[in-house]
DNA sequence: GCAATTCTGTACTGGTCAGTCAACAATAAC
DNA sequence: GTTATTGTTGACTGACCAGTACAGAATTGC
């Protein structure tokens, strides 16, 4: 999945895979059936990890401080870790929209799932239901946005900014 | 630069590039040098054309307008157009981060011209240069996730809706 | 109108790709 | 301890890739 999230799908030669994962080629298809159906299955391992990522920061924090923590998430750590990867959904959309349309719609679908957990927040933060639909659509674009951005070699000071601005805008707005 | 826009770089193989151009491989190899230097002088005449773009929308209305008009540019046809393809900037970040850095940092470039753009109209509209410098960043993560959203098969509703959250919020915030 | 040059098409190259297969090793069953 | 099953490996296949070489066509210069 590391690999997939890193270099993309198509950058990601079996050979790759295979060293990544220190088996031979007949156990990868064995156990994993093709390069593509592998994809398929990290896709949905990130979609279910970002999602338990979600979840455990809205334990921990109110609803729009959660968002805030998901959007700065995995911008802090400079080194080692999945920090300039950006969004693996993110990126699944932008490489394959056009030419595999069932994964980038496997991706999309994912955000508009991520989509609905910020609506959520935002109910829970008191905004009407319309109101919670419209700025969840509007998290949802900075989410997007960020992700883009992180793949970028910019000081991450600046995505921090953005999503502050982001936040503080919102935060003025009716609920 | 169509084809590069739409499929990428490493989906674009040479024979789709020759059909396309209705050339043959000499020629190609003649004119262009190869793929990749091919791709990087579309990733110029992308930015040239869109620099161009911003210009005469600029020239056409007030500096706000301009933005508004510039984000919604390209959603708003749906057949035949370039709509779908999303910024080839955004694209080629995502797609050749970490596999091609170069041409990465050509597109990337690109991002941080047209954000300085932004702060220009930001400026023209009144904005203190701190502010339009912080609201300009925002508007450049507000702009690659509006790309990133046109990738999505959504209906087109949805991003013109969450553009005009991003400014009507932005109109509130002081100058 | 002829010669020099530039342009164009295509057969070819070495390399890499994803995927298959059969021989072999490790484990499990009894 | 022997057999059956499962797991693993690496050589092999055909397809496609980007890039080259060269021959022939078109154009230019005079």
């Amino acid at each position: 999945m590391s690999l997939f999230w890193r270099k993309g799908y198509q950058a990601s030669s079996l050979s790759d895979l295979l060293d990544e994962m220190k088996i031979g080629r007949g156990s990868f298809y064995a156990a994993f059936g093709d390069k593509r159906r592998l994809y398929l299955e990290c896709l949905n391992l990130f979609a279910e990890r970002t999602g338990a990522i979600v979840q455990k920061i809205k334990d921990k924090h109110p609803p729009m401080e959660a968002v805030r923590h998901f959007l700065q998430h995995s911008l802090n750590h400079t080194e080692g870790s999945k920090a300039g990867y950006g969004c693996m959904a993110v990126n699944t959309v932008i490489e394959l929209a056009g030419l595999d349309d069932e994964l980038a719609m496997v991706a999309s679908a994912w955000l508009s799932k991520l989509q609905a957990l910020f609506e959520e927040c935002l109910c829970e933060a008191g905004y009407s239901p319309a109101r919670a639909a419209e700025y969840g659509a509007y998290l949802m674009v900075v989410n997007e946005g960020v992700r883009v951005a992180s793949r970028r070699k910019l000081p991450r000071r600046q995505s921090l900014e953005a999503i502050d601005t982001a936040l503080r805008l919102l935060q003025t707005a009716p609920r």
